[in-house]
DNA sequence: AGAATATAGTTGTATCAAGCAACCATATTG
DNA sequence: CAATATGGTTGCTTGATACAACTATATTCT
């Protein structure tokens, strides 16, 4: 058993030289592409996500910041790849392929795949499917120990998530407003009069951001707006809090990010200390609601509203100021 | 079914970009030794196969035969290896690891090892069994992918195999006479009566080497004597030739080098119009004489003989020179 | 036996990827 | 506002890789 395993293990290093010699990482550059693995490597994780900054690249490519910096100026300078500063991050520059830089990368893509297509399409599909798994497996198996063990350097948490930014940044109106549009559209069918209104009361609230009790947090990624919420301390009045432009992208249900957001914001509004925080919603978002409840707000009215060019029914929440010293 | 194998190749790339990753070969030296890829992969291949020499290092890792030259001498400096210029072939040097290279070679095998097995230890054996059959077929794939992609750089027929050398080389005489006795003694418990008499007769015929109408052709490999056979033009007179130390490692049995030895020399002795060839061997070595019939030998004598400290049946064999024209 | 060719390995030369450390600019935290 | 963290760049060094030209030895051909 113990013998066995060793012998596995044995085989398996020995098939993964013959593979890293085959793939030509021994070499300068990679047959059929003239590019070193490296930028091979980058410029296919580019492609194949469309937009990255250079620490997301190095953590992926597992290289130091300073050679991806070079290895990045490189790929510019040969007008693959072009660089953006972000627009809310002014430290990062979102990477992204140029024309030439898919041209490349369908180049590369035809080379490998039509290597590995010569390789093993003379196989059973049966063996085909033993090669994709064993490959697979190996790998998740090779990162998870990896990172078990650097305990120093563990999985960045923010790791490909996108990060909860407060305040203004140069996009969010926008990036808010198309969000539940899109959003809200697939869902029930709002259109213009509804995005028109998301618009417009963002427009009149981000001035506003500059006094203390109005707030606005976003989910941001690589200059996207994936989420937000935002307490606006004033139009109710009364010293009640509104929480207006709760959302987040169907991508990241799911994810907690939703919650973190909420539960920042009603932070904020019991810091300020709001009597009460006021919501109103429409019926059928159950997840919603449920999150709602959870945090100690009440359903407390239902009507029938028809300004977004559907028939909805519209709900309103409350939630009080937890007494102090409260859980 | 297209579709289902572009699918795969996807997967089998991506797969493999992350297993080049983790195992650092985008990286400068491989994390646990300090040493780059081609290095490690050197190491381990000349301390697997025990002594290699350059040109095969190069096929092996499929590098430059520069860069193999400059990757050698380095670790020659810093002591992993040695080389040794081939008493037989004085342009190839033999390669092994040194003490200290050995050491290394444990150190990387440890690491190696002890990163595999974290990897996959965790795994059930059907998983690991499958990573490994996955991987390999893999390796095999792309090995054949190349090959028949590369006609301008065929394998090599020689690649591993020992070549067939003639006349005398250093250590034939011992290589050949240790080749006799380790078969013999292990196959019918001779001893040194008969090694003795195998050195003695080498170290009488070699001197004759010069004169055209004897012949010696040995496998050779890496400075070890792997086989042999000679024309003894001399020793029996009326122009008959005397077939003698014949033998082929129990390495090399079934891999049609004995046939190629014998053919020559039979070859050999035709060209110098021999009347009839013969050659003396032991009752029982079936496979031996099936090659001999095969190529024009009749048994002709059979007698008890107890010369090598055994009692064994001697058989006697004659060729007679083939009419020409013949095939 | 001698000429032509092939092979093993070295060396000149050039390129450039990788990593460390120190740095700058911007963001975040407290 | 100060301290710290983060994304990225730059100075510096090392050294792996490849191509081409070369030497020395082996093999093949006639």
């Amino acid at each position: 058993m113990t013998d066995n395993l060793a012998g596995t293990i044995h085989k398996i290093r020995s098939a993964s030289r013959s593979l890293i010699r085959e793939l030509g990482f021994l070499n300068k550059t990679i047959a059929g592409t003239g590019l070193p693995g490296s930028y091979v490597h980058a410029i296919v994780e580019i492609g194949t996500t469309g937009e990255l900054t250079a620490r997301e690249l190095s953590e992926k490519l597992l290289l130091e910041k300073s050679t991806i910096s070079r290895l990045v100026r490189s790929l510019i300078e040969r007008e693959e790849i072009s660089e953006n500063r972000s627009l809310v991050d002014a430290r990062q520059k979102n990477l992204r392929l140029t024309q030439k830089g898919q041209q490349t990368l369908t180049k590369i893509n035809l080379y490998a795949a039509s290597q590995v297509r010569e390789a093993i399409s003379p196989l059973s599909l049966n063996k085909q499917q033993e090669i994709l798994t064993g490959l697979t497996d190996y790998c998740l198996a090779l990162k998870n120990s990896r990172q078990k063990n650097s305990p120093s350097a563990p999985t960045r948490i923010t790791e490909n998530l996108p990060r909860i930014r407060t305040g203004y940044l140069p996009g969010i109106i926008g990036g808010i407003t198309s969000l539940h549009a899109g959003y809200y559209s697939r869902l029930v069918g709002f259109s213009d009069t509804f995005e028109t209104a998301v618009a417009d009361g963002l427009a009149r609230f981000v001035p506003r951001l500059d006094r203390k009790q109005n707030e606005i947090w976003s989910l941001e990624h690589r200059d996207k707006f994936l989420g937000s919420i935002a307490i606006d301390g004033e139009d109710l009045g009364e010293n009640i809090a509104h929480l207006r432009w709760f959302i987040v992208d169907k991508e990241l249900h799911g994810s907690g990010l939703g919650k973190k957001l909420l539960q920042g914001a009603l932070q904020f509004c019991d810091g300020q200390n709001f009597r009460e925080t006021h919501l109103w919603t429409f019926k059928g978002l159950d997840v919603a609601r449920k999150l709602y409840e959870e945090n100690g707000f009440s359903l407390v009215e239902e009507y029938k509203g028809t300004q977004w060019g559907k028939q909805m029914i519209e709900q309103k929440f409350v939630r009080p100021l937890p007494l102090k010293g409260d859980v």
